[in-house]
DNA sequence: TTGTAGGCGTTATCAC
DNA sequence: GTGATAACGCCTACAA
């Protein structure tokens, strides 16, 4: 900068006013405007912008932690807050739990150290108050997470009612499928997700009076393919098929789909599936995965838009928005007339 | 830092010198060391990474930029990368480039401005010398790419034969599979992955002596599964389905197979499908997908390995590594017998 | 082993 | 309108 101060024959900050001309009120001679440009093209000057996030304390930079890269429900919400990301001329800086407890705090520290001027996470671990106070109150940059179980009243919260979901895809299989024997594919409990859509599971079977079996249930899952796989294995193993099944997500619904039939059973006439999030796979499986629908642009929008308007507007009161959902019948459930 | 330093009763530089002990050679006494080391601990001390970058000249931050976060084969690239980078104590900002120009220019620009310590790229069309060079003349920052058509000689490379495996593969066919009318699905010439593995699929005809016939191919693609239907489409209309289909990429072979079956062509009895990259999806759809697989988890850790080589010795000649490929065959050329 | 002084490249607050 | 000057938070000679 201090070149092209040279090179224009002006000051060092005249060529920072005129640089940010735009976001300044100062009125600068059309004349000095026109010699610092064009020194700053002959220079190929460019700003450095850790210098200027140091002087201003901001970086332009978000941060998004999603738990798993591989799993395409992420990709539409990356890929939506990337674009509100880039109206407001931010950039995203993408980071991967895994599921796992430890990179979750480990991003939340990188992150704060880092001074991003927001964060977005799915946290599957990091929900409770006490979790995350330490990261919530030493600064205040906004967060913005998704899931309603979070517990802290300093974040804005994007929703899914997945217990709710749950329950009521259970009930239509009783209902519109006619089933009985519903079993359940799930994750184990320290994995949040795991009891609350388990709870939606037995909450149906309860209120339509029908008998609730553990040995038609799997708690091990692992959100993979391969746990939808193992899932059925120890079903098939242990004698005891029911003749729906609840997965907690559409890749497990989707392992446990080929498991199924590399084992000889017909999905759907013997054991019906129906899966959650609608992946783009869900639509490659054949039978197509009847599943309920998440609407990951809208989540990813509603998340960016809530960071940005916090970002700007640092007064704006928490948001806690509900996104929906909505049950898909494909082929996993529907049986051939 | 001021403030710790207070609490210490030690300068500030005293303080700087303590959190950096072990990458320094300095020897500080144990008793400084634990009062610091306390004040931090009570003070909730975090250091500030920007004002340490402005100074160091270092972010501990690289860049990736990818062609498109929904395509399977990036993940474990970026796994592979993020892995490394986390035994390096880097943190990885990734971008997507959706396979735009444009993308990857900007992409370039902001990179350069965060000031970065490394980048690597999946560069689709920055990749002629003149291109490339206004960015890595004005910075020493190392560049690895994925790409051998990449031509600068400041960067490293990985790459992939795809011309050469598009080749073979469709000798593949030819002599294992007895096909004659084999056709081609692609994407236009201004992907420049286009005309290259074209070139590979036409130089197996003529060396095998074999017609080639342009109503065959498609070169319209977009490398995504609805770019697969469209092809699936035209050629139908057309009326001229040949017998085996080499397709430029998985996802566009996935679309491919699904809107054959919709159409009620038999896959692989009437048209078999031959596809590449490996992704995971590969194994959901059915028939199978015959593929060249691709090794991104190798890729990735050479893109990364490279890269921190010459950020931690930055006079490293330059690599170019070629990665490996492989036909996997699966059922979708695999007739019943 | 520790303290002092200076500067990394900006932006912000003054004067003029 | 523009130019000095200070400060953002840290690291690194150099001196003690």
């Amino acid at each position: 900068m201090n070149d092209v101060a040279k090179l224009a024959g002006v000051s060092q900050p005249t060529v920072s006013r005129v640089l940010n001309s735009d976001s300044i009120s100062v009125h600068i001679s059309d004349e000095t405007k026109e010699r610092v440009m064009d020194a700053v093209k002959t220079l190929g000057y460019r700003t450095n912008v850790m210098a200027r996030g140091l002087r201003t304390q901001r970086s332009q930079l978000i941060a998004i932690m999603i738990a798993d890269i591989s799993n395409g429900f992420y990709h539409l919400i990356v890929r939506a807050v990337q674009d509100v990301a880039r109206e407001h001329n931010y950039e995203v800086l993408i980071s991967n739990s895994d599921h796992v407890y430890e990179n979750e705090k480990h991003f939340c520290e990188v992150v704060l150290d880092r001074g991003v001027d927001g964060v977005i996470m799915v946290p599957i671990h990091l929900i409770s108050y006490d979790d995350l106070d330490p990261y919530l109150s030493q600064t205040d940059i906004p967060f913005v997470v998704l899931g309603q179980h979070v517990d802290h009243p300093e974040v804005d919260k994007i929703f899914v009612d997945d217990e709710k979901a749950i329950y009521e895809a259970t009930l239509w299989l009783i209902h519109k499928g006619g089933h009985q024997n519903i079993g359940y594919v799930g994750v184990p409990d320290f994995q949040p997700a795991g009891p609350r859509r388990f709870r939606g599971y037995r909450r149906a079977l309860e209120e339509s009076g029908l008998p609730f079996n553990p040995a038609w249930c799997y708690s091990e899952g692992d959100f993979t393919r391969e746990g939808g796989a193992k899932a059925i294995k120890r079903l098939h193993e242990t004698g005891t098929m029911p003749e729906a099944l609840i997965v907690l997500n559409d890749l497990m619904a989707i392992g446990a789909i080929l498991a199924l039939q590399e084992l000889g059973y017909n999905v759907p006439e013997d054991v019906a599936v129906i899966g959650f999030d609608d992946i783009p796979e869900a639509t490659i499986v054949r039978p197509k995965l009847t599943t309920i629908a998440q609407n990951p642009r809208e989540i990813g929008t509603n998340l960016a838009n809530a960071l940005f308007q916090r970002i700007e507007h640092p007064r704006t009161t928490r948001r806690n928005i509900e996104s929906s959902y909505k049950l898909i019948e494909r082929d996993s459930t529907r049986r051939k007339t």
